[in-house]
DNA sequence: ATCTCATTAAACGGAATTGTATAAAATCGT
DNA sequence: ACGATTTTATACAATTCCGTTTAATGAGAT
């Protein structure tokens, strides 16, 4: 009936991600005998082999791989609940675990996130850096920024407002090109884009046909590669106006011709809204977000 | 960092729910010092109480009450993990578990499951009469009937149709107290309906507020129950017409007039797509409801 | 008020799991 | 081609964890 230890499925995910016995032995702090022994036990329970030995490690079977996704999911709910037990009554303390966008991780969120973290000495943060839509739904995350809107049950959810996207370049490139009056006319001037389409970028291709894309001639999937090229002159290129406005070497163009924005939402499991920690880091992130939107100039007419 | 037994949490979610350290022992085959220690080291490790230990058991914290949707998740995730393991390559064999609302469960699912059953001997099914549309989350399915559209990702849904809903008496019923011929006339007529109004309900009445509702004379919210009192004789009431029309005791009335209709649909968490034993589950559940919904008369156009 | 029945808490012996040590095999690099 | 460094698999010793037993405490019923 319930005869099989829950350790064993932890050791069986370290052993899927890690390849072979010996590596999830010392991630886990056992031994390499102690971990073929649980994955022993989970075989025989289960009536069928679910890796394939051999000397550079261990192949999951397709039952090993559909076993996945659930091992993860129990990884995810076990942390969560080591961050819920560490959360003191009426204190903020323990541990938040939030997911955001690369660049948000690293160009906004330090900045809102250091004065909470100096109010609650005894909070502790961590930050996953991931777009992966689902990780609410599996406790990957107490908190989540995302910039399409959460489609879950049982998540409270706010609308923070639309990112604006604006094209920037440094001053010298601007020098040397001088300043792009439409958007056709970055054709021949260095320009920042994606390499690869990815989903959303064709999604707002198809919704903004008008936008004639140029042939880029520098091209990363990463926003925050195109980010750091832009600022390191690499040519004109898009991104956030917030962060392209606050960075005094760069220069907006093309004003009020882009016509992209992102919508930025902010999302919790509803099980945490009682939850001090959660709730202080909530509410931070969503007055620290609002006002780094709000702190952009407005489009003007055009 | 790691230094905490998965299977502490699995006795955690047992004294939660048992309310006892001996409860806990007995459901899970433990003893109860054994339990008392797992829950002394999770304590240990949160760095505070998570129960307050009295004579007639333990009371859990707010903190413990916070984590236990998180411990429900990894016992539901271990269910799961439980059933793929026990499914062989290319063979339709291991446990599906199936949920489904009461009335489907008891009146239409175990014909469409007895020949799948028999045509595959190593196949066994759970059933889980709920409503909780959180289910194929939490993983705590395999397959879902619903009669609301699961607004998931990562779901492979189907909707199969709509129930019709009709208005049934039987017959010595009738004998008494006549056909009635308008909705209208129900009043003064024993009928069968709902108790407190759920949600669904209120939801039903705003979309036709033209259906009035004539006070009940037998009323409970469980729909099992309305249609075992509409077999009995307890007077007129609603149920699925494809059971309606399927008791040779009973007779529709009011044909046409009932606006009502669930909207059916099964889904299967996408993981399991590839999996023989899920597969075949879902094609008969699809093939058998589609049957089911499929042998009602249409509605005469009124 | 007393008896009975539950509960948790603590001490001790035993069993099961774990770790250590070693062998065997194969891959990777030189 | 051969050595070095992986890997898994097996035998044995030790520690940890578990179960049994006991005591203590309080609640509920008679």
């Amino acid at each position: 009936m319930d005869t099989q230890s829950w350790d064993y499925y932890r050791t069986f995910l370290a052993v899927l991600e890690s390849g072979s016995l010996s590596g999830a032995a010392r991630r886990l702090g056992l031994t390499q005998p102690t971990v073929g022994r649980h994955i022993e036990a989970l075989e025989r329970d289960a009536g069928q082999q679910l890796f394939t030995r051999s000397q550079r490690g261990l192949e999951p079977t397709d039952t090993a791989r559909a076993m996945k996704p659930l091992a993860e999911a129990m990884a995810a709910s076990a942390d969560a609940m080591r961050r819920a037990s560490s959360e003191t009554r009426d204190e903020v303390s323990g541990s938040v675990r939030i997911s955001a966008s690369d660049v948000i991780s690293i160009e906004v969120l330090p900045e809102i996130l250091a004065p909470v973290m100096a109010a609650y000495p005894r909070l502790e943060l961590e930050l996953s850096v991931s777009d992966a839509v689902e990780d609410l739904l599996n406790r990957k995350a107490d908190i989540a920024l995302r910039l399409v809107e959460p489609s879950q049950a049982a998540l409270v959810v706010r609308h923070i407002g639309n990112i604006p996207i604006g094209c920037f370049a440094r001053q010298d490139i601007i020098a040397r090109f001088g300043v792009p009056q439409t958007i056709g006319d970055l054709r021949g001037r260095p320009t920042i884009g994606f390499d690869r389409e990815l989903s959303y970028v064709r999604d707002v291709l198809e919704a903004f046909p008008d936008f004639a894309v140029p042939g880029f001639t520098f091209r990363s999937d990463s926003n925050l590669a195109q980010l750091a090229a832009i600022r390191a002159g690499c040519g004109f290129g898009l991104c956030q106006r917030p962060l392209g406005e606050r960075d005094p070497a760069l220069t907006e163009v093309l004003h009020g011709q882009i016509p992209f924005h992102l919508p930025l939402w902010i999302a919790m499991h509803e099980d945490l809204r009682r939850s001090p920690r959660c709730r202080v880091v909530f509410d931070a992130l969503v007055k620290g977000m609002t006002a780094y939107i709000g702190r952009t100039a407005p489009i003007k007419a055009s």
